[in-house]
RNA sequence: GUGGUUGUAGCUCAGUCGGUUAGAGCACCAGAUUGUGAUUCUGGGGGUCGUGGGUUCGAGCCCCAUCUUCCACCCCA
């Protein structure tokens, strides 16, 4: 036997009973949505191909990639040379496997590898977890749950209209009010960095203008500075940040600073498109405004996402006043599936992030008491008569769709009662000799503390 | 990956300048109460102070390493 204490490794957590439930309960909500748009369930192996996941996610995903070493003698194809190359020319030696870092790419894998039997457009969601090796944080973990739903095989814009519908409606059912829903288009920010005068830099200006409400205008000046764009592309740069008014308004306005630049003009394009569809389907999300008074769904220029094979629309939900990154976001990716061997099959697709929205709906204190499953009813016992008393009445009760059970063994009662009362269970019905001989169990309401003398099928109409 | 932070009972946390046997509340167990939980009263168990080294006559406290937590970067769900 060992003597060390066991531990689980950073960034992983166990989920006991009381939490499982509640998880369970977003997971429920976020599938009936899914289905309810069309979407069907996949899923795929936790571990990929390495080769599969190398390069799709920029060179920091790279990085966080968890890689999987080879079994055995996973050595055998290294020389003492290859140490010398450094740890990435390593990595291919010993590594040929790897935990999936997002749900997107091995969806791409799957479409490429069974493109005959699938029937396009094919939208799936796949709720399943994911592994990255960052550094935890508060609502960072190593390991967590996203919670997908892709369609590819289609250019339409309405996909990027229902998945605000699917994003509203979900957030909506959980209770939450004060949310924004985010969305810029990967053209935009083509089109301003060439409106600057700075083409094909977008990557670079992205990284920068992301962290405008963090650091601030002359910090996002300072930083395009130091990455090498010119002062005079900045000095155009920043009259978009100030943009203000209405979604409409803000479009027409980008019509002028950008209409002249071809991939400014398809993201203004299908932006519009995405709020035609929307106003259609006369959605929420158009409508509903967050405190401050602006529009739940955003349209913001600064918004850039990092993942680095998203080309048409991006998206990002924000919870407001409360302490927590996105709890959701995605985009459009035309290549992916072509990176794979299969070109000219868009996608378009995003992601809830169940463990986030779990920390925001506990903190918030918005979930329902109905929400937490769990017994209705225990039996208590006294000795071997009351127990085989009990099972025909156990048995009835379950056959009635009523959660019950029946405490094992004949403990002292204040031990039975405790176990109801630690596991929240709201009756307790009580069989004794008294109860035995008349047929008229006592049922005890745990919450008020009174009990009735009631037969069993009176009991059954009431609990059920 | 960079810089910082945290760790003491099951949980939340005290613990003075480095000084005797490390404390509290809650929780747990037992009894008051042999057919009644949550409320009341009484008593009890529980710690290698994250782990491993080091300094010191002496370390929960100081130093180093490591693991973990949280925070800021980076990035992201």
């Amino acid at each position: 036997m060992s003597k060390e204490k066991p531990t689980i490794p950073k960034g992983t957590r166990d989920f006991g009973p009381a939490v499982v439930v509640k998880r369970n309960y977003v997971f429920g909500v976020i599938k009936k949505t899914f289905e309810k748009f069309g979407y069907l369930p996949l899923e795929t192996p936790a571990m990929e191909q390495l080769s599969v996941l190398t390069g799709k996610y920029g060179e920091e995903g790279d990085q966080l990639i968890f890689k999987i070493l080879n079994s055995g003698d996973f050595l055998s194809k290294t020389k003492t040379e290859d140490i010398a190359e450094g740890h990435k020319h390593l990595t291919r030696k010993i590594s040929e496997k790897a935990l999936r870092y997002d749900l997107t790419v091995p969806f791409a894998r799957f479409v490429v590898m069974n493109r005959n039997e699938i029937t396009f457009p094919f939208k799936r969601y796949q709720i399943q977890p994911v592994w990255r090796a960052d550094r935890p944080q508060r609502g960072r973990y190593r390991e967590f749950y996203q919670c997908d739903a892709d369609v590819v095989g289609t250019n339409s814009l309405l996909c990027e209209a229902e998945i605000v519908q699917m994003i509203n409606e979900v957030l909506t059912e959980l209770g939450l009010t004060d949310f924004t829903i985010k969305i810029n288009h990967r053209g935009i920010l083509a089109g301003i960095a060439e409106a600057i005068g700075e083409k094909g830099r977008e990557s670079d200006i992205c990284v920068a203008i992301d962290k405008l409400d963090k650091i601030g205008q002359e910090g996002v000046r300072k930083d395009l500075l130091e990455r090498g764009i010119s002062e005079a592309a900045v000095n155009r740069l920043e009259p978009f940040y100030t943009l203000q008014g209405s979604t409409a308004e803000l479009l027409d306005q980008l019509q002028i600073l950008l209409g002249e630049t071809a991939e400014g003009q398809r993201g203004l394009q299908d932006l519009r498109d995405v709020w035609q569809y929307l106003s259609h389907l006369n959605s929420q999300a158009l409508e509903a405004q967050i405190a401050s008074g602006a529009p739940r769904l955003l349209l913001d220029v600064t918004l850039a996402r990092g993942l680095s094979y998203y080309t048409g629309c991006i998206f990002e939900v924000k919870v407001n006043n409360v302490n927590m990154g996105s709890i959701s976001g995605g985009g459009r990716y035309d290549n992916l599936t072509g990176m794979f061997g299969l070109p000219g099959v868009s996608g378009v697709g995003f992601s809830f992030g169940v463990d986030r929205i779990y920390d925001v709906l506990d903190e918030l204190q918005l979930f329902p008491s109905s929400s937490q499953v769990g017994t209705k009813v225990l039996l208590v016992q006294f000795d071997k008569a009351s127990e085989l008393y009990a099972l025909p009445v156990l048995q009835q009760l379950r056959d009635a769709g009523i959660a019950a059970e029946l405490y094992p063994e004949p403990a002292k009662l204040k031990k039975q009662m405790g176990y109801a009362d630690q596991k929240n269970i709201p009756y307790v019905i009580l069989i004794g000799s008294e109860e035995m001989a008349t047929g008229k169990l006592k049922l005890r309401n745990m919450q008020q503390g009174e009990q009735q003398d009631l037969t069993l099928e009176e009991i059954i109409t009431k609990l059920s």
